[in-house]
DNA sequence: CTGTTAGCGCGTTCAG
DNA sequence: CTGAACGCGCTAACAG
């Protein structure tokens, strides 16, 4: 490795003057600049980040904390996050916890320890325990995605409840009275705030809420398999199925498929999260679609703006709103033709 | 912030004996140890790794560069980097370089200057400039997914001209003449491994390889969708398309669809890099599907061996087979029923 | 068993 | 315009 020192003596000058150099600062004569520009180039130096990091305590680096990148929402949150950190010089770490307060806790203590800068925070539980650790530690978080209870810190989240409404809405409009929705753990408050919304538009519609029509499982393709079967043994069976992400929606489509039912002849199917365009050869699913991209790239440009001015300011809370895109999975149940639909 | 030298002062010993609880090294009176675990409780003390790096000049950080996080194929090897990563206790900085060599060596540059301990590359180009930068400043490198042409470093990719080779033999024997390959650029190895594996099959077929049945583009949907209209309106049009991967497979079944072709009826559609299962509600295309996930454990793995024992070695390469996945996008070209398939 | 000294690479402060 | 000294937080080496 190459130090300054070493660039320092090989142009002629001190360690001092090649800092310079290298920050643009002051003035250098030009003979100076150039030999100290020469031995940078002969040697291949690079300075040493951390060396800087420890002076100035910043690294100009941020991680992004999330439950699953292979979770093409999360990739895409992903993308936007690192795009936006890019432009702005900062690099991003990111782990997967696997919803595990565990994995989350251990990823947490070693961020700390490499003194980022920022953290966005996909949080595994509602439960503020991870939030409270980075504040006491006083590094700035932004919560992504989810909700955390009692406790106010920066946000970044889609309506979640507004979008489940609206989903159910659809659905009743098209005629349907038992539709079942399949959610992900209790523990997560996109999972819980789903059903507070498919509640609340059942609720409007002047439908009593059957409790066992909501299935709470987990946000994966397993479970979404395995709610839908268990939805459609109920009887009545649902005529429709509310899947609360794109994970159980697939799994919930397969069981569909397996089962021998028609999309949405007998049965319709909807789900939360798009699946990108560049991904899906026959978009078909209805779907409430969050914008993933913004998302990650907003909560990114809010927690460089509290690091660049780190005067206290209350939380803010950036709610984004989601998108209902219609496709050929939802329609009217059997015997009945659709109301006019509200908008949506 | 809190240091070592203020739990020290809190629990009235040296900064030394903080350091050696920390690290478990050498004896210490319980006394002492209590003392000191519960001033580190107090502060909420968390040891800055900065510190500990620039001493030790390792940061327990790798950085994986890849051209798209979004594309699935990626996404999933990252996912395999990261986990092999976090069970060595290293984190992941990853960066886009969106296939540009500016990115890529701005995004080199700021690992260098991070002293990441290792870089998984899946390079920009074919061309070694970005391996070279990295090799001449001694940062192990461990190249995904591409070749490098005219140079020698630790590897990890599949077999492009094996899969290439054994997907157009399934679309021979199948009776096909006229296969026309979707690729990427001309400037990325995978591209061109995957077209040089198509044209062996038609020699060993004895079937004249007409250029303008190879199609160069980008790895993306939108280009997939140009090359298959521009293949489509060559005379005689081919009966099945090569895409070269899973981003121009979509395109292309996206243009056939829009043209009214059956599939595989009229036009064969095969690809290369498989959909994660978990993202697929009917699994349709045939693909030669590389294994992703142990893509990125295996690269990783190996990164951590040479960080473990920097003795110089000879690089090693390791090439993993792709598999052929023969689903319902590809059968026999109309009037011909197929011949018996060889074995794939 | 514990403390002191010194230095990892860099940049600010203060003299030249 | 340039350089010397100090310290960011941590720990190896060497006392005690």
């Amino acid at each position: 490795m190459t130090t300054i020192r070493e660039v320092a003596k090989r142009a002629d000058v001190s360690a001092m003057t090649v800092s310079r150099v290298l920050n643009n600062s002051a003035h250098i004569s030009r003979k100076a600049r150039q030999r100290v520009e020469a031995a940078i180039a002969e040697l291949g130096y690079v300075p040493n980040a951390l060396a800087r990091s420890l002076r100035f305590k910043q690294t100009n680096t941020l991680a992004l904390v999330l439950t699953d990148i292979t979770n093409p929402f999360f990739t895409t949150v992903a993308r936007g996050v690192e795009d936006a950190a890019s432009d702005a010089g900062f690099n991003v770490i990111f782990c997967n916890t696997d919803e595990s307060e565990g994995e989350q806790r251990e990823n947490l203590t070693a961020l700390a320890r490499k003194q980022v800068d920022g953290v966005l925070l996909v949080p595994a539980r509602s439960t503020p325990e991870a939030l409270v650790y980075l504040q006491e530690r006083h590094i700035p978080v932004v919560i992504l995605d989810r909700r955390i209870e009692h406790c106010s810190a920066d946000a970044v989240r889609c309506d979640s409840e507004g979008g489940a409404y609206r989903l159910t809405r659809l659905l009743l409009d098209q005629g349907h009275r038992r539709i079942a929705i399949l959610t992900g753990s209790e523990n997560v408050s996109t999972a819980v705030d789903r059903v507070t919304g498919y509640r609340r538009a059942l609720d409007e519609a002047g439908i009593a809420v059957d409790q066992s029509y909501s299935n709470y499982g987990e946000f994966t393709q397993a479970s979404g398999e395995v709610m839908a079967r268990q939805a459609l043994r109920l009887s009545p069976p649902p005529t429709a199925l509310f899947a609360a992400n794109n994970f159980i929606a697939i799994g919930a489509y397969r069981a569909l498929r397996a089962g021998g039912y028609q999309i949405p002849e007998q049965v319709s199917l909807v789900g939360f999260d798009d699946l990108p365009p560049a991904l899906v050869m026959d978009p078909f699913l209805t779907v409430a679609a969050q914008p993933a991209y913004e998302m990650g790239q907003k909560a990114t440009e809010l927690l460089l703006a509290r690091l660049a001015d780190p005067a206290p300011a209350p939380p803010q809370e950036l709610i984004m709103p989601t998108e209902i895109i219609v496709r050929q999975s939802s329609g009217p149940p059997v015997g009945h033709s659709a109301t006019k639909p509200t908008i949506v």
